[in-house]
DNA sequence: GGAAAATATTTGCACAAGCAGGTAAGCGGC
DNA sequence: GCCGCTTACCTGCTTGTGCAAATATTTTCC
């Protein structure tokens, strides 16, 4: 069982520390985030994102590459956000094929209530992380990162 | 919208940037794996880790940790690829709550099988992100990781 | 030695995800 | 102006996941 050459084995090791930073990350995120206010990881994702549009809207699949999901699931994970009074949905004049999503003042209140503890439990998985051999040196690596300004992640950088 | 202090938003970002080099790695493994070899990453992912232990057989617990999967679902993965004949289970001696996992020669035969696969395809995917400015340096972090040995990663360094 | 607590695994249930297929709206050639 | 093609979104179905409860076995503490 070694015919694979090194650099494969060294980005297969990457990808595994990789998997498993994120998926200590994640799951703290989305037990915390539940518990406090009924929001999993993915519906914090989108209402974050939505809210750094700051007054504009985004159309369907902008937030499907935001929140990394498939179309079918971004428009469940609108509709329930939508039936709880956090985001409307709205069809737009210059597209009526396209449907856009804007965060309502209750949306808003939410994600400002959220944040901090999305935050501090960041923080402290971090630290988590931190302390275990594997996982250390890529959270150093990522708190060294972003030498990028507060730059639009993702795919969503423009209105249309 | 600023009050939340800057060492939160650099943390904040660089989970963005995590989650989505996370998604797109695991997206594209999904396909080609599911596509290929009727496999989801997850499967790999067992079948890679029980195949690192060489010989050994892991727990239900030590695998779920090195899936990062509750052991409910642990339980019916394990499930499925014994019932696909890729791993045996049977219960050892010393303690008779625990159940042992243990690649058939099958399962060895298909790990063999896909790992080529995996490892083009990471490779490619992330050749393609580190065109995406906002990941390539993540990428890049990643790559020079591993200064550490063929360590085993997660939490199954020994073998009970 | 035996009851109580702890540990390892499995099962019932509800929920969210992806895929494939469906409908509505724009776009292009004629 | 009409027909075909593409795009954007929604819906039915199947599958995998987590939580909570059930079961079996070991360990602990009198």
């Amino acid at each position: 069982m070694g015919i694979h050459d090194d650099a494969a084995e060294i980005r297969a090791g990457g990808w595994r520390t990789l998997a498993a930073l994120h998926g200590l990350i994640d799951t703290a995120l989305e037990k915390a985030l539940q518990a406090e206010h009924r929001l999993s990881v993915v519906e914090y994702t989108v209402l974050e994102a939505l809210s750094r549009q700051d007054g504009w809207h985004m159309r369907m699949q902008q937030l499907a590459r935001a929140a990394a999901l498939s179309s079918s699931a971004t428009t469940r994970l609108v509709s329930r956000l939508e039936d709880r009074g956090l985001l409307g949905r709205y069809l737009c004049a210059d597209d009526r094929r396209g449907i856009y999503t804007e965060l309502t003042p209750q949306g808003r209140e939410l994600l400002a209530a959220a944040r901090p503890l999305h935050d501090t439990t960041l923080e402290a998985t971090l630290t988590e992380a931190a302390d275990l051999p594997e996982l250390a040196p890529l959270v150093r690596a990522l708190h060294d990162l972003e030498p990028t300004p507060a730059a639009p992640a993702k795919g969503l950088t423009a209105k249309v």
